[in-house]
DNA sequence: GGTAGGAGTTGAACGTGTTCAACTCCCTTG
DNA sequence: CAAGGGAGTTGAACACGTTCAACTCCTACC
């Protein structure tokens, strides 16, 4: 329960993530829907019970590839992070990284979308469960804030990154209804919004929008405290 | 195929809706899940079957949901809209008719609304098939803004009732996750929410704002190509 | 009146996600 | 070594959404 380094956990860690790489590639080669239970439970060389003994359910599979696509998000955007300082560019940059991670998946990314949308589902975005991919994904907007070369206002400073975060998750729900091939669109978007975003930063400071800030941002601390977010540690 | 008024249709037109008066009370008795096919069959008096002649799946019962929302909102905020002429309350009181609205099915509304995030999906708000709806909708937040005595900047009118409806998309979104039983938190941040829009709609002529505003509605204008929305007249 | 043909209707059958009682291992304890 | 027991594993069985070949009914036309 709580021995990390026991040869007897690698023997099962080992099964549950044959049957996240056999779900994976079938869901990349046929797509959600046409990949069935029994045939991830027979690519990994298992009994489709078993495999229900490692996963609640089919959607539950989800979960891994996002925990896998917050990974490799994170290394894609490294070279980014690390030699461009405008932040407009490193926001763009930041999210081309994640367009071509999500590549592959392109096809299946509706049916991943719908699931996460449920709000009961432990894999929308905001649910418990999502919470770890969730304050990763946050700690790296945050990083995209910091090493730039725009100055953030003390006003916006702690909560910036999470609603930089709300931002791109509008980003990722355009592209899901992107309907180019390539996702030039959502690429257009991105590049035509990201200057935007830091324009309203700025604009931040102006007394009349100052104002209306305060409010919002009143209001995000109230909204929190109603949703069940396993942040606090008290 | 052009003649409404022969009684030939109007037989299958009763076992249609009858099918559809089945279906949603048993969504809203026992929920969308627990709800089955069978079981909707047997509650109009026709077979499995043929519940299929008239409705492709059923998620596509939800459609039904959908139109009787939408007439049951526009009635509901009448009282509001022929009374109220200040803005922000006009929007409140649209969006608490809405609530009220919904009450019923809340418990499902959740499984609604999972069916509507997937893109390909025609219960997508964005799908051709809910074109009449999100249309009718978007007539109704038109009227919110004429009827009221805030004057609506030039730039702005021809895309400002597409905007407000997105906004109150929003809206719903937060009220799908609002864990509070009797939706307070979406009630506390409609009302807060709202005094703002009419605020920004304000700010919109400042300068500095007013800049980045002409690049939002240009962007608008583009990402309107990239969508099959069946709204050109030519 | 007879008949062709389409609209409407049926329920059995199919494929799928999911469950479960039973089984096999293997480790622990005496 | 024996007994116990829990973790891991199995595949048949279940319930559901969906399909389909066959059927009935009704209308239109001669």
């Amino acid at each position: 329960m709580s021995d990390p380094n026991a040869p007897t956990e690698s023997k099962s860690a080992r099964t549950r993530s044959a049957i996240i790489d056999a779900a994976l590639r079938l869901f990349r080669e046929k797509g959600y829907d046409d990949t069935t239970m029994r045939a991830i439970a027979a690519e990994a060389g298992v009994s489709v019970g078993n495999a229900y003994y490692y996963f609640d359910s089919k959607e539950r599979l989800i979960q891994g590839f996002y925990d896998r696509a917050q990974v490799d998000h994170a290394i894609a955007a490294r070279s980014v992070l690390d030699s461009e300082t405008d932040l407009a560019r490193r926001i763009i940059g930041v999210t081309d990284a994640w367009l071509q991670t999500m590549e592959p998946y392109r096809q299946f990314a509706g049916k991943f979308f719908k699931n996460a949308a449920e709000p009961t589902s432990p894999l929308s975005p905001f649910s418990p469960e999502s919470s770890p991919a969730r304050l990763a994904a946050i700690e790296l907007w945050r990083e995209v804030l910091e090493g730039s070369d725009t100055r953030i206002p003390k006003k916006l400073r702690a909560d910036l990154p999470e609603l930089i975060w709300l931002y791109f998750m509008g980003i990722v729900l355009f592209w899901v209804y992107d309907p180019t091939p390539d996702s030039s669109a959502t690429r257009k978007v991105s590049a035509r919004t990201a200057p935007l975003v830091v324009r309203a930063i700025g604009l931040t400071r102006l007394p009349v929008v100052g104002g209306m800030l305060d409010d919002i941002v009143a209001l995000i601390g109230e909204v929190r405290q109603v949703f069940p977010t396993t942040e606090e540690t008290t």
